[in-house]
DNA sequence: CCAAAAGTGTTCTGACTACACCCATGC
DNA sequence: GCATGGGTGTAGTCAGAACACTTTTGG
């Protein structure tokens, strides 16, 4: 008996929330879906057994990476405690894992059912959780470059709450909370009229 | 290497919050305060464990007790893993144990530093989610008889956030939020008028 | 008659919602 | 000239904060 991580890696796809299954290759649950997740190391710490899992699965570090809850007795038979951590990553920068017997792939969060182990409760946990961090802090830091304008933030927020947001009142609330601030720059993308691009405030977690 | 649970045990006396501590009677950090917590027994759940741990220190079950993270490396050198739950007693049905080496004793939260094992910030944080919990669920329905007056709930909330509240703004609220709803019955202490009584609309933790 | 606690209403403010039009640009 | 998306202001509603007096009762 050990003690493992799970991982619920979110990201942002044409406008919809996806999450990263796995596809078992071993007994229990062979073939079925599930979070990917690996047994904590000898002399490893939980925050960077989580890390090191993210950066396998996904090549990407330096996201937004949370602890969630930890459960017992859902684990693969070989782990009595399984630690959660949420993350939050841009799919433009990610390299999933190609191996035969290990298909990760993207899964749209509306519509995951029948996964091993109760993984749906933990990704519905998990998404509650990071609809409500987005009402108040910057997760969603993970997903946009340095530099951004409100509507690509906009867009973010629309994806993960799943509904679609007031242009005005949207900007009052991130720029008012000091979520984001104007840097000063302009951009243009094609046809338009140039957009004023923003920052996050900070690009760090924010501790509430 | 083990799992191990640690339990910040809150309750409220003379209008102040206060957790319970014992003085550790081994190595490391003998002397000083620390939360009580223990091993996990073979085959024992989690929150198991944790409520096995709070009836040992103080006698009573079926109260507010909550997971609040885990934490590694904190251990007493034991354990490796170490999850975190916070509870809510009334002081009253508690019975603490009297062991020479053991010594368990309630602390006033302002006041309390230099615990062993960083224990203040598990503390800390524990005394934050208490809070921002008490302003939208019954949390505080294991401080209480099942009925009693809008005062002595009033009085609690207090004690738990520090500051005097006002009372027509917290009937307001803990009525409108269907925290509590009236009995139709009411109570005389003294030399005052008679007193509406009030219970919980659950006395079952809220699920947000 | 005095001390102690219970009960009760109104006003103000700040946050959130809903909502519609004009502007700059590239084609 | 038109399609695309960027940018802006106002009115209404609701929750929370501040605030003071009257009533009942026991001693």
């Amino acid at each position: 008996m050990a003690t493992a991580v799970v991982l619920v890696i979110f990201t942002v796809q044409r406008d919809g929330l996806s999450v990263l299954l796995i596809e078992r290759a071993a007994d229990p649950c062979k073939g079925q879906w599930a979070l990917p997740g690996g047994i904590l190391r000898e002399g490893e710490s939980l925050g960077g057994a989580a890390a090191r899992k993210l950066a396998d699965e996904t090549g990407v570090s330096d996201v937004f990476l949370e602890q969630l809850f930890t459960f017992d007795r859902l684990g693969d038979g070989r782990a009595e405690i399984v630690v959660a951590y949420f993350a939050l990553v841009d799919v433009a920068r990610t390299r999933l894992r190609a191996e035969l017997e290990w298909r990760p792939a993207w899964h749209s969060v509306r519509g995951v059912s029948s996964l091993a182990f109760e993984n749906e409760r933990i990704i519905e946990y998990s998404n509650q959780r990071l609809r409500n961090k987005l009402e108040y802090t910057n997760v969603a830091y993970s997903l946009l470059p340095e530099q951004f304008t409100l509507t690509e933030l906009q867009r973010v927020h629309e994806a993960i709450l799943g509904e679609p947001l007031d242009k005005r009142n949207f900007r009052r609330r991130v720029v008012g909370l000091g979520i984001v601030r104007e840097t000063g720059k302009t951009v243009k993308y094609g046809a338009h009229r140039p957009a004023m691009l923003f920052e996050f405030v900070s690009r760090q977690p924010m501790t509430v």
